[in-house]
DNA sequence: CTAGGGGTAAAT
DNA sequence: ATTTACCCCTAG
């Protein structure tokens, strides 16, 4: 009929964990009718919410709630070694089910949020060394580039050490370099539509990104951390900021005692950072290419 | 309305 | 052939 497949945008993605984050997983009616996703998601129903984070659960975590034999993995080019030790530990939940009623705990672990990896892989994008950077030449990059959080050259390590063993990053030396097969493959979405909140009547606005910034797909997601604070006053972001830096805090602490992997805690403390960070690039007013402060 | 299970067809 | 957006159905 009309409309044979709509794919879904980067930024339905990111509205939808937001609103996951937000009001939890499952109140996909609620999320939908939360005039800071409905922009993004007026075209979706409640159940294409949930029929798409079951897909992406399924994809992100291996078994969601309809994965049966999705073992297929691709057939890995692997010049050398592979070695693959799958140690399925995953124990963090599709459905975090966050605890609200009652005492406030802090306990979310949502993952998704890849922020700080593409800040890395910008910097030593941006550095171009050769035989590639060390961690501190990436910290100090990303420290005046951006800002640093208290905790930042904890994350940063950890982060390193995480983006390493994954494989994205390879050490050499004291060196890290993107790995070779990195696929830059994001998706062409060179122009991105906003729709002001609230009233259509205004069309639509394009922006274009990539102005000097190196081709990382994660202005999604800045923009939706931004969207979410349009409304708010700069003291209001900058607590915001401060909280999401305490968080993170509190995230890493937890994971260290606890001596994991410090999975969840990456999740939290980059989804924390992504709002900090983009609470400061407000604050700066170094919005390229859009004012987001109008109040209707 | 939601959680799931099942399915289909369209993109890749 | 796989992925993925959407759909249908049933039980709570």
């Amino acid at each position: 009929m009309g409309a044979p497949k709509q794919k879904w945008t980067s930024e339905e993605e990111s509205a939808l964990k937001a609103g996951v984050v937000k009001h939890g997983a499952g109140k996909w009616r609620t999320i939908l009718k939360d005039p800071e996703f409905s922009s993004v998601l007026y075209l979706r129903s409640n159940v294409d919410l949930k029929d798409k984070w079951r897909n992406m659960s399924v994809m992100a975590n291996g078994y969601g709630s309809r994965e049966k034999a999705r073992l297929a993995l691709k057939r890995v080019q692997h010049s050398s070694k592979d070695e693959n030790t799958d140690s399925d530990e995953d124990e963090s939940g599709d459905r975090p089910l966050p605890s609200s009623s009652g005492s406030p705990q802090i306990a979310a672990s949502k993952r998704s949020m890849i922020r700080l990896d593409n800040l890395i892989l910008e910097a030593i994008n941006k550095l171009k060394e050769p035989g590639g950077s060390n961690k501190t030449t990436i910290g100090t990059y990303i420290e005046e580039q951006y800002w640093a959080p208290p905790n930042f050259k904890r994350l940063l390590s950890m982060k390193l050490k995480y983006l390493t063993q994954t494989g994205k990053l390879v050490k050499t030396k004291r060196k890290y370099r993107i790995a070779s097969s990195n696929a830059t493959s994001e998706k062409k979405k060179v122009p991105t539509v906003l729709r002001i909140e609230g009233r259509q009547t205004s069309p639509p606005i394009r922006v274009d990104y990539n102005k000097d910034e190196v081709i990382v797909p994660t202005k999604a997601q800045i923009d939706l951390e931004i969207q979410k604070m349009r409304n708010m006053t700069p003291q209001e972001a900058a607590a915001a900021a401060a909280q999401a830096v305490a968080e993170a805090e509190a995230a890493i602490a937890e994971a260290e005692e606890a001596a994991k992997e410090a999975e969840a805690a990456e999740a939290d403390a980059e989804a924390a950072q992504a709002f900090a960070e983009a609470a400061m690039k407000t604050l700066k007013g170094r919005n390229s290419t859009q004012r987001l402060t109008l109040r209707t």
